[in-house]
DNA sequence: CCATAATATTATCATATTCGAATATTTTTA
DNA sequence: TAAAAATATTCGAATATGATAATATTATGG
């Protein structure tokens, strides 16, 4: 409880702690996506995915690399989200 | 991806996104606690504790049960929230 | 270099969350 | 049963967050 970083936690699990969040990392499970895919995939607005996207970044949960002219998401760790996600049925 | 409730996953992890909710998660890791122990624990106000409390408990990570004239507060799962501490460090 | 496709940023408004103060409720004990 | 201790609830103001529209930026192909 000492060493703990509070504040990072939390902030962590807010940020998956929003359902259009959530979606875009469960999406992202099923492998790299770029902004336009997403947009597909979710209903939401191509802005509002990309304000959301920062924030997965931020928070070091994504990153992305440049295919042609579009920018692709991924998971940094899929396998934490797995993981995490299986616990919580648990829970 | 279809099976799964993208609301009420978010929701739970948006109640732990919040620090003095956090907080108040990882004091339980130690055993139950009163209000009135938390009190003295999280730079809180009682109300407000009491405010986070319910949240824990509507989020289903928290319950508790009356103890004299204190009611005491457990996490339902202390091993799920201990393995997704750990993962969070993975992350 | 220019046009365009793809994505990001900003400003703004609406809504949600949070905290504190005040008050209510509940439980126990005198 | 009345008082006191412990906790909960309600309300309001301040702040934070969210979505949209409008605009800006960036990268690539021509």
């Amino acid at each position: 409880m000492e060493g703990i970083n509070v504040k990072k936690i939390s902030e962590f699990f807010k940020t998956l702690g929003h359902p259009v969040r959530l979606t875009i990392v469960l999406k992202l499970l099923d492998g790299k996506k770029c902004v336009s895919n997403l947009e597909e995939l979710i209903k939401a607005r191509q802005p509002n995915i990309s304000q959301h996207l920062r924030l997965l970044k931020l928070n070091e949960i994504v990153d992305w690399k440049q295919e042609g002219k579009m920018r692709c998401y991924f998971l940094k760790n899929p396998q934490v989200v797995k993981e995490i996600l299986k616990l919580f049925k648990r829970r």
